[in-house]
DNA sequence: GGATGTGAAGTAGTTCACAGCC
DNA sequence: GGCTGTGAACTACTTCACATCC
């Protein structure tokens, strides 16, 4: 089942980060049942060159075909167990507002590899309701075994739910409130700010090289890649 | 008003991703009734080393006071001058679901430099109803000018939504849909993809070095910053 | 022929180390 | 003394170019 050909090699951190992006699009072509996808067509979809493609892929191990490009089932399952899904990470998420909905009903967020297993709210209107097939507890109530919580609290309350789930050994988490955090030693913050990704589009508008034209593209699109591509673009700068 | 010491290089990508951050902590401090910060504890408190900080914030001019740090006020004044938050720039958000309403009514989303100017969504019951301030048009109603379109409508329609938007000359796009956006060569779109945060992380606790220890922070927080700071850290990588 | 995989080169970003100024 | 600002060194990532294999 494991591929022989697969490989262990650390992966850098923005290869990291695109292999989610390379797994969605390569489950997209097996749903239209196409069988084989190459570097050039996969990154065109992510926004990065071929050449990006290849060398992220590599690796993971010698999963494609000289001349014949890669075989979209190999991708994801090779793609799929290193970002380890096939193993299951419980997750929390604490915050039940519109963000917290957004994440647990979201199609993508926790399908692969992460369990859900516990909801909390601070709103006795929340608590007690059903949402994505659990339960919301009260956000005092004892936090149950997880790998991962996921705060997604006003910023006024993150640092105390912070501190509960180090309490209750949760040493991974994902805050999405616009507070820093402070965290002993031995667990770990990401911080993933919503606003951020606008300000960085705003400063291209802002100061992007030419008034909005090709000038914006180049600022955002893949740095000074030749528009081969002739109608479109998928810029993806990060 | 505008600091004469001020500076307009260009700065680089990951230096525009952070002066949002350090943007937030100065405006924590200005509440906090703080007058100075040093590049020390605003590295600390934005997760980076304080030689970026000072590297950061050299890009927009002489902003510090050697020997005595950084004045917040002038901060507050340079960055947002730098992120372009003197100007106003027209918002639209399309798609009110969990998402969109998590945008629109989040605080620190869409206030500074940003203004929104429509909100659209197909959902019947949801169209007419006041959110934010503003009352919800119908999707296929004309939209209204804007510089910038946050996209948060489905997958399956986000397509035809940034066909819309660039019908109607909106040239920059946030998309938060999970589907890969064909768009003219002029038009920029910028995928922000919230399961991927939480791939990331679950690929760092599957593969991290080390058992969830030290091994796990050493992966996420500052690459191999020594722990110098006794109790806490704050790892955004990113 | 055609597309992968990869050494080599190039570019971008971070960190070091210290001169300069308060 | 302390902290900024920055050349220089270093590290990381991307891109080029091509040998390799189907």
């Amino acid at each position: 089942m494991t591929s022989s050909r697969l490989r262990r090699r650390k992966l850098s951190e923005p290869t990291i980060a695109r292999l989610p992006v390379y797994e969605r699009i390569v489950e997209e072509w097996i749903g239209l049942g196409r069988a084989r996808i190459d570097s050039g067509q996969l990154g065109e979809l992510a926004g990065v060159t071929a050449t990006t493609v290849r060398r992220d892929l590599a690796g993971l191990g010698t999963l494609g075909t000289r001349g014949a490009g890669y075989d979209v089932a190999v991708l994801q399952t090779c793609i799929g167990e290193a970002l380890g899904h096939d193993q299951h990470c419980d997750v929390v998420v604490i915050g039940l507002g519109n963000l917290g909905r957004a994440l647990v009903n979201s199609s993508s967020f926790l399908t692969r590899g992460a369990r859900l297993v516990g909801l909390y709210d601070a709103d006795p209107e929340v608590v007690g309701t059903e949402v994505a097939g659990l339960v919301v507890r009260r956000i005092d109530e004892p936090l149950v075994a997880a790998s991962v919580a996921v705060i997604c609290v006003p910023a006024a309350a993150a640092q105390a739910v912070a501190d509960r789930c180090v309490e209750v050994g949760i040493h991974a988490l994902l805050n999405f409130a616009p507070q820093v955090l402070t965290v002993p030693l031995g667990t770990a913050v990401h911080d993933v700010d919503l606003s951020i990704e606008l300000q960085v589009l705003l400063y291209h508008l802002h100061n992007g090289t030419g008034p909005l034209g090709g000038g914006l593209l180049h600022a955002l699109a893949r740095n000074g890649a030749p528009p081969t591509l002739p109608p479109m673009v998928e810029g993806s700068w990060h």
